[in-house]
DNA sequence: CGTAAAACTCAACGCTTGTTGATATATTTC
DNA sequence: GAAATATATCAACAAGCGTTGAGTTTTACG
C-alpha cells in the first residue's frame, strides 16, 4: 500500500502528442485499399504511398498490418443506428424498411460504407475479419415476435446474408443488372421477399 | 494452294505423353487450396507440396498461377444443368425448385462444389475469378416468363445474389444460424422468398 | 538558448513469392 | 544399345513483403 507517486503536475517537456493528422490520414488509405483490394491484397507500402508518408511510420501508429485491418474494420455509429431503427416497429412494412436503410447505407457517406465492405472483401480470405462479420451479424440475430429463438435466428440470418449477397452482385462482381439498377426498382423486388423472410405469413 | 505436308503417319520416337495422373493430382489440390484459401492466399508451392510434387512442375504444366486458376475454376456440367432443370416448368413452386437444387449441389459432390466456392472466394479480389463469376450469373440472366427484359435481369441477379450471400454466410463467415440449419428449414424459409422474387404476384 | 519528446525518414533485415533454366530420370521407338 | 521425348527435380533468381532500428527533423517546454 505504498503511495502512488503524486506527479500532480506531470509536465514534461517536449513536443506535444500533436495533431493526430496524419494518423487519421493513413487510416482513411487503409479503409479505401482494405475495401479496394482486400486484406491480402493491401500492402503497408500502398497504404503509406496513398498517405504520403513512410511506411515505418503505418507500423510506428499501428505495430502490425493485423492490428492496422483491426483499426479499420469497424460498424459506423451511423449504420448501426439506421439498421437499428429499420428493425423497431411494426412488422407491417418491415421488409421494406430494412430494404431502404440498407441502400441508403450503401449509396451514401462512404465513411459508412468502406469499412463494411473492406470487411466483406477480406473476411473471404481473413479469419479476423470473417469473425468480425459473424459477430456483427450474430449481434443482429436476436429476438424477432411470433418465432422461436431457433427460427427467429434462421429467419434473421437469411436476411442478412440475402443483403451480404446483393453487396457482393452490386459493389465486388458488379453483376450488370444489379449494379445498374436503381435503388428504387431493388426496393421493389427485395422489400417483399424481406417481408416473407421475416414475418412468417403462417405465423 | 500448296498441299500440306501429308505426314501420315507422324509416328514420333520417344516417351508417350503419359498418364495425366500426376496432372490432375496438382488439378485437385489446387481446387481445393484455391476454395480453402481464395487466390492470393494459395502458394504455388503449397499446391505443389499437397500433391506431392516440386513447384516447378506445377509451372511447367499450367504455365502461370494465373493460368492454373483458370484450369480450376469451372462449372462441372452437373451443377449446371441441376440449375437449368430447376428453372424449367411451371411458375407453382418454381422458388422451392431453385432453393432445393442450390442446397443439394453445395451439399453434395465437393467436386461440384468446390470451384463454385473457389470461384467465389477469389471473386472478391481477383478480376479474373470476378469476370467468371459475373459471365456465369449473366449467363442465368435470361428470358423469365411474365415480364420486361430489364425486370426480369433484375429479378434473376437479385435471386442469384441471395444465394451467393447464404454460400457467404455458410460456407466463409460461417455463421452458425445458417451453417448449423438443415436443408429442409433453409428451404422452408428460403423458397417463399425466391418465388415472391422470381414471381412477382402483380405480374 | 538547450533539451526532451514526438513526428517522421532511411536503409536494411529476413522471408516468401512466382518463375526460370539446367539437369536428372523414365519410357518409348529405332 | 542409342536416340528422342516426356516427366520430374534442383537450385537459384529478382521482386515484393512486413518489419526493425538507427537516425533526422520538427515542435514545445523550461
Amino acid at each position: 500500500m505504498t503511495k502512488d507517486p503524486p506527479a500532480p503536475a506531470p509536465k514534461r517537456q517536449g513536443r506535444r502528442p500533436g495533431s493526430n493528422q496524419t494518423r487519421q490520414l493513413v487510416l482513411d488509405a487503409a479503409r479505401t485499399r482494405f475495401a479496394e483490394d482486400g486484406y491480402a491484397g493491401t500492402t503497408i507500402r500502398a497504404i503509406a504511398a496513398d498517405a504520403g508518408v513512410d511506411s515505418s511510420l503505418v507500423m510506428q501508429y499501428f505495430g502490425s498490418k493485423e492490428d492496422l485491418f483491426g483499426a479499420v474494420m469497424s460498424i459506423t455509429p451511423h449504420a448501426l443506428s439506421r439498421f437499428a431503427e429499420a428493425f423497431d416497429g411494426a412488422e407491417n412494412g418491415l421488409g421494406e424498411r430494412v430494404a431502404r436503410a440498407f441502400l441508403e447505407i450503401w449509396e451514401g457517406d462512404p465513411a459508412d460504407s468502406e469499412p463494411l465492405l473492406a470487411m466483406l472483401r477480406a473476411a473471404m480470405s481473413n479469419e479476423q475479419a470473417s469473425v468480425q462479420l459473424r459477430d456483427f451479424l450474430q449481434a443482429r440475430i436476436t429476438g424477432l415476435p411470433g418465432h422461436g429463438a431457433k427460427e427467429a435466428a434462421l429467419r434473421i440470418g437469411l436476411a442478412s446474408s440475402m443483403l451480404v449477397g446483393l453487396t457482393v452482385g452490386r459493389r465486388i462482381v458488379r453483376v450488370p443488372a444489379l449494379a445498374d439498377a436503381s435503388a428504387e426498382s431493388l426496393i421493389h423486388v427485395l422489400a417483399p421477399a424481406l417481408q416473407s423472410i421475416l414475418v412468417d405469413p403462417e405465423g
